[in-house]
DNA sequence: AGAGACTGATTGCGATTTGCAATCGGTTTT
DNA sequence: AAAACCGATTGCAAATCGCAATCAGTCTCT
């Protein structure tokens, strides 16, 4: 994934900085899953992906700056692991990813239910996400209620709709 | 890239079909630049993309259903690749791909200024370039003016007023 | 009709990347 | 002190990538 700059096109070095099977599913984990240690982010996610692929990816993340990376106060040997403000704003992209991935691919119907969402509030509740993550990594103040309680909440209520029979 | 269905999340599987360096390279050539046959993908885009990736790469595309592949009727030779709807509701991702890139990465100024566009534009203008690609790609009648034609002059106008001195 | 250019690919091959398993030294818990 | 847990690192085989060369079929030009 190096660096070969193929050219200027905003598209192209979004590609080339995120465009692998695996960066954006740890910002995903990140962004919606709450995860925050290396542990978590590793057996935390349905995809399974390997040690040295996930520490080959937070550190280029961290070296695009994407992400920070911090100590632990609590545990010494733990590393904590921060979405930053341009992270943050891959919001949007994200919520059309998924949109798009609910409605062109076999994707899980509950697990669907918060791309969903997402779509449907657009622009006014991605910005109102992008606050929330904003406190939640970086400790800016919170200003309304929580957008990824109310996704999560939503998800939950259809796996329990789904698991009481159809 | 084939088939291991690692989870059934939109955006996971979204990222399987087209996280890789090169598809949405192709369908950005497609949508954006106007491009139809094999010879004009592989030596229009400024990346530089290998024969045999681009063989590839369209041969994934139409068994994913995002492509269409179809003859020339003028040339027997020549195939001809269009969009499917799905490839065409693209739009918003890669216009908050473009928007996030000409923010977040060095892209060059002059190529911005179309992702620019197609951002301030908003959902109404992509609603209206995904009209316009489907009168191109599928035979539809055309709406409106065309949004193609205002994002191409307004990235010549800003290559002519860079090369015309600050 | 024949020479040559152009079409959409395909092949060979070396370098890189991927992903699985095992392991590491250090830290915390028991 | 022993065991479990932490964020990685290493070895290795398989897959993928990307460059160059090549291919048979089709079109153009004379």
């Amino acid at each position: 994934m190096s660096n070969a700059c193929r050219s200027g096109c905003p598209i192209n070095l979004t590609l080339e900085m995120l465009g692998d099977r695996w960066s954006l599913i740890v910002i995903r984990d990140l962004m919606f899953g709450n995860r925050r240690h290396f542990r978590e982010l590793l057996t935390g996610s349905e995809e399974g992906i390997a040690s040295n692929i996930l520490a080959d990816r937070l550190k280029r993340l961290v070296a695009a700056g994407l992400l920070t990376k911090s100590d632990d106060p609590a545990h010494r040997q733990k590393a904590v692991y921060s979405l930053t403000e341009p992270a943050i704003q891959l919001v949007p992209l994200l919520a059309q990813m998924g949109a798009w991935g609910s409605r062109h691919t076999p994707a899980s119907p509950e697990l669907s239910i918060r791309a969903k969402l997402l779509e449907e509030g657009g622009p006014p509740l991605w910005e109102a996400f992008m606050d929330e993550l904003r406190s939640l990594h970086l400790g800016a103040p919170a200003k309304g209620p929580s957008v990824l309680a109310r996704l999560q909440a939503a998800y939950e209520a259809a796996v329990a709709h789904e698991a009481a029979g159809t």
